[in-house]
DNA sequence: TTAGATGCAAACGATTTGCGCGGAA
DNA sequence: TTCCGCGCAAATCGTTTGCATCTAA
């Protein structure tokens, strides 16, 4: 499952600056209430660097008790409809959420233990988006990019 | 839901250029069994464009009544084992699959409805792939690139 | 003949909804 | 006080597995 093995890519520098209080304050501009668990979520994507899913976000320290998913759920819904929170798809079951950044980020996976390790690299795509967005019609664009292959680890094992 | 609407991007010249002989030759040297709904399934994939999901797949034309969706899912993993199909994630609750081509895709996906185009233009991000691999130690690195967005449609109904 | 495929049914797990209560504004 | 957000429980839905049967090789 997913891990916390380091790949090699150095973590992002940039990431985890944001302060709470004005992760707060984006939120309490968006219209959201400042809930508890509003908080303790909000912490808990700033200080993470890898997406994170609805299951492992209700065991994360700082999350009082169990949570219920559901809650947990429609918290990250409306979040990410106020465009503060990105759900990210990496081919698990589970949707994966992250803070949504100024800088972007983008995702090397192992497809066979799942582990995720953030690129830290420049995208080539971004220039790209308003080039799509000209060509489609669609509006609003961003993007995704994952990198999917097999971990040092467990290439080893299959050898 | 996925729809059929058309964004724009020209489909890919080359796409559906496999014969359906090449395809099943293919199979069969993967070690897979000359089967009926392997045929049929080979044929749906051979002549969309689009990523299909399991339960399009399953009321495909082509594909001889109501398919047991177990089934479905047991043969497309078989063949993505063998490396004859991708599957890919588009935020949608089911996972999508299209044939892997020896030319590379990238996708738009509205936001709103969940359509998907394909898009026709040369990826960025292939030669990107071996300086991934060199940066993170992970080996048969693939990527998958997805642009998401409005489709004018959506755009046309919130205005 | 024999291993691989299929169909059916049931288990699983993530997501989603309904509803009544409690807390933020 | 009012309305949003929470917790609990139940409904959905895609995915997965077990098992008996069928079939390509």
């Amino acid at each position: 499952m997913a891990g916390n093995k380091q790949h090699g890519g150095a973590s992002c520098q940039k990431c985890g600056q944001e302060t709470p209080a004005e992760l707060l304050a984006a939120c309490r501009a968006a219209g959201l209430r400042r809930t508890q668990l509003l908080e303790s979520v909000l912490e808990v994507l700033r200080t993470h660097t890898e997406p994170i899913k609805i299951g492992d976000l209700a065991q994360a320290k700082g999350i009082r008790g169990t949570c219920d998913p559901a809650t947990l759920y429609r918290l990250l819904q409306r979040l990410e409809a106020k465009g503060l929170v990105r759900r990210i798809g990496l081919h698990e079951r589970a949707a994966h959420f992250a803070l949504h950044r100024a800088h972007h980020h983008d995702y090397v996976v192992c497809r066979e233990c799942g582990d995720v390790a953030t690129l830290n690299m420049d995208c080539p795509v971004e220039k790209l988006e308003t080039e799509v967005g000209r060509r489609t019609g669609f509006r609003e664009i961003y993007h995704e990019l994952q990198f999917y292959g097999v971990c040092p680890q467990c290439a080893a094992k299959s050898a």
